[in-house]
RNA sequence: GCCCCGGUAGCUCAGCGGUAGAGCAGUGGACUCUUAAUCCACGGGUCCUGGGUUCGAAUCCCAGCCGGGGCACCA
């Protein structure tokens, strides 16, 4: 027999002895507690009122008659004064005995109903006269104590964390607090675009060309379509594109794209983009859009420029460091990488460490591109606009109006990482068709993330394609940068894992064991029926009986 | 895909050739304002899995599984 089974045994015991007591331990409610944060906030309105709150009972201290439960709700907790004569004011004492100190389990859902008021000790409390159990916990939270903001035995395993995200956000109100602000920063990009008349469309997540990007994708197969292989997007840029074609002059979409390549802790296979277009605008104007856009996001989310990451600090403030991709490349490297012949480039690349030959870099654009990723883009640490990239490395974006080696693009690198890419889209049919070409090559030399040629893509180009700037901006690793987290796993609610046989990783419920349904139906419907009963249980059953069906937002202010 | 590190009680961890440990959680008891409550007592283990070495393996070796970190990929 191990442990956690004889715990799950006494969670079958408390729970039939519930059972047995008229105690239905998942009852049919429908209420709106009080936020506990509300009532922190505002004790001072609701000092001497009557509360209702519900939440997770996550402590319990028994002090013989009295017993302090704490529960906590998904902004805050509360902590309950359960005194045995306030629940109980007659003479029988059985609920608060058994229910109260013996049958409710760390865990389990409660709703209380109570005075709001300050013990000697100062915490703020209620003073509790009803207590429901809304849902019987079958296992044990994996969280033992906590003072404050400090866990003791918090649940530290990433592979539980992750695998098991309910558990994570259970026992840690601070990982809720980052998806919380994940959406927020959404939501404040999302503000800023409308205001600036952007439109939000939807384009497909299945595409029969994938494109928009250098990347390895996903296949499925369409059975209704006789078996069409289509790919799940890796970009929506080409979409978005023809929607401009279209007519609709600035549109946007957040986009959940997949790709198919290495899981590391800024990459995972399917992430979240931002991806704007705007007609009649270029790379310039986009560069201090997305400046604005991306300041005004994080202040709103923030209430601050200067964000804590990595023990360091970012300084959103703007105008954020401009430099071109070739200053970049020369400050590291003290040389005019454009003037050196191969063989000297290649010589540098070696000397900065890099294993040209292992890693086949070929083309003289990946070579300067890797030299790019290892010597500068890891040391931009505040937000960086890097403009004008190889025109090589970037088919989908307009040839530099005045180097015609280099394409109108620019990265923002914050925090070591690449947050957004934009471009003067490409809007000549024959330099796209040029490009395709080139990619064409490229797949035929083995480069399977080489960009196929998108014939229809090409046929939307050539009705007239407004002169446009595009952006797109990666979301996970922006909020990685606004949570301060280290990995983007921390910002992905339910990361990518191996599958796992669950017995693996959790002992099997004895579902056998329990009483069974029938019984436990029964037991139920006698109680509701004996409604004059005087015992202590079914009195609270009556209690939540007794409840409104719905008080929509009564229950949310002082009475 | 490659390299390194880890996997021991529900949680966090110690133990690293000689009977499996601690704190918290759990169970029983005491306690009418506690808050990491406290005090007394008790229960709880496939030491990730499978081989091997050894008189003896949680411990050493090999393989595998899962996770983490790094590299590669992600222009």
């Amino acid at each position: 027999m191990s442990a956690v089974l004889d715990q799950l045994r006494e969670r079958i015991r408390s729970l039939t002895q519930l059972q047995t007591a008229g105690i239905d331990p998942y009852p049919y409610v429908s209420f709106e507690p009080v936020p506990t944060s509300r009532i922190h906030q505002a004790f001072d309105e609701w000092q001497g009122k009557v509360a209702v709150v519900a939440g997770r009972l996550v402590a319990r201290r028994i002090m013989g008659a009295v017993t302090f439960l704490d529960i906590e709700d998904e902004a805050g907790r509360i902590q309950l004064y359960v005194h045995r004569d306030h629940i109980c004011p007659g003479e029988e004492k059985t609920f608060y005995r058994d229910v109260v100190r013996k049958w409710l389990d760390l865990g389990d859902i409660l709703r209380a109903e109570g005075t709001v008021f300050r013990t000697r000790t100062g915490e703020i409390s209620i003073d509790v006269r009803s207590l429901t159990l809304l849902a019987k916990a079958l296992r044990p939270p994996p969280i033992a104590k906590r003072k404050g903001e400090k866990a003791f035995s918090e649940l530290k395993d990433p592979e539980t964390r992750h695998r098991q995200r309910y558990l994570d956000l259970m026992v840690h109100p601070r990982v809720r607090e980052v998806f919380r602000r994940r959406t927020q920063l959404i939501d404040a990009i999302r503000s800023f675009l409308n205001r600036h008349n952007c439109l939000e469309v939807e384009t497909p997540v299945l595409h029969p060309v994938y494109g928009g990007a250098h990347a390895r994708p996903f296949q499925t197969t369409v059975y209704a379509l006789g078996n069409m292989p289509v790919y799940l997007r890796i970009a929506n840029e080409l979409y978005l594109k023809r929607l401009v074609i279209g007519g609709f002059e600035r549109v946007y979409e957040f986009s959940r794209d997949f790709r198919n390549e290495g899981i590391d802790r800024t990459h995972h296979p399917e992430f979240t983009m931002l991806e704007v277009y705007i007609a009649y605008r270029d790379y310039q104007w986009m560069a201090q859009f997305t400046e604005q856009m991306l300041t005004e996001a994080i202040q709103r989310v923030a209430g601050t420029l200067l964000l804590p990451y990595s023990g360091k600090t970012i300084d959103w403030t703007p105008p954020w460091q401009r430099i071109t991709y070739l200053e970049g490349l020369r400050q590291a490297t003290g040389q005019d990488i454009q003037a050196l012949s191969d063989t000297a480039l290649r010589d540098l690349a070696i000397r900065a460490g890099i294993d040209v030959e292992g890693l086949k870099l070929t083309t003289r654009a990946q070579i300067i591109d890797k030299l790019f990723g290892t010597l500068v883009e890891p040391h931009l640490w505040n937000p960086t606009l890097v403009f004008d990239f190889p025109r090589e490395l970037s088919p989908l974006a307009k040839r530099h109006r005045q180097n015609p080696a280099l394409a109108e693009r620019f990265e923002l690198i914050c925090g070591g990482m690449e947050i957004a890419n934009a471009y003067t889209e490409q809007n000549i049919p024959w330099e796209q068709r040029a490009r395709f070409l080139e990619q064409q090559r490229e797949r035929e030399r083995g480069d399977e993330e080489a960009m196929p040629f998108d014939e229809d893509f090409l046929l939307a180009m050539e009705y007239g394609m407004p002169p446009m700037a595009g952006l797109g901006v990666g979301i996970d690793r922006l909020t990685m940068l606004v949570t301060d987290q280290p990995a983007i796993q921390e910002v992905i609610l339910f990361p990518l894992m191996r599958v796992r046989p669950v017995h693996e990783y959790a002992v099997p419920f004895p579902y056998e064991e329990l009483p069974s349904v029938q019984a436990s139906m029964s037991v139920a419907s006698v109680h509701h029926r004996a409604s004059s009963s005087t015992s202590a249980a079914s009195r609270e059953l009556r209690a939540q009986q007794d409840l409104p069906v719905d008080q929509s937002g009564s229950e949310g202010s002082p009475r």
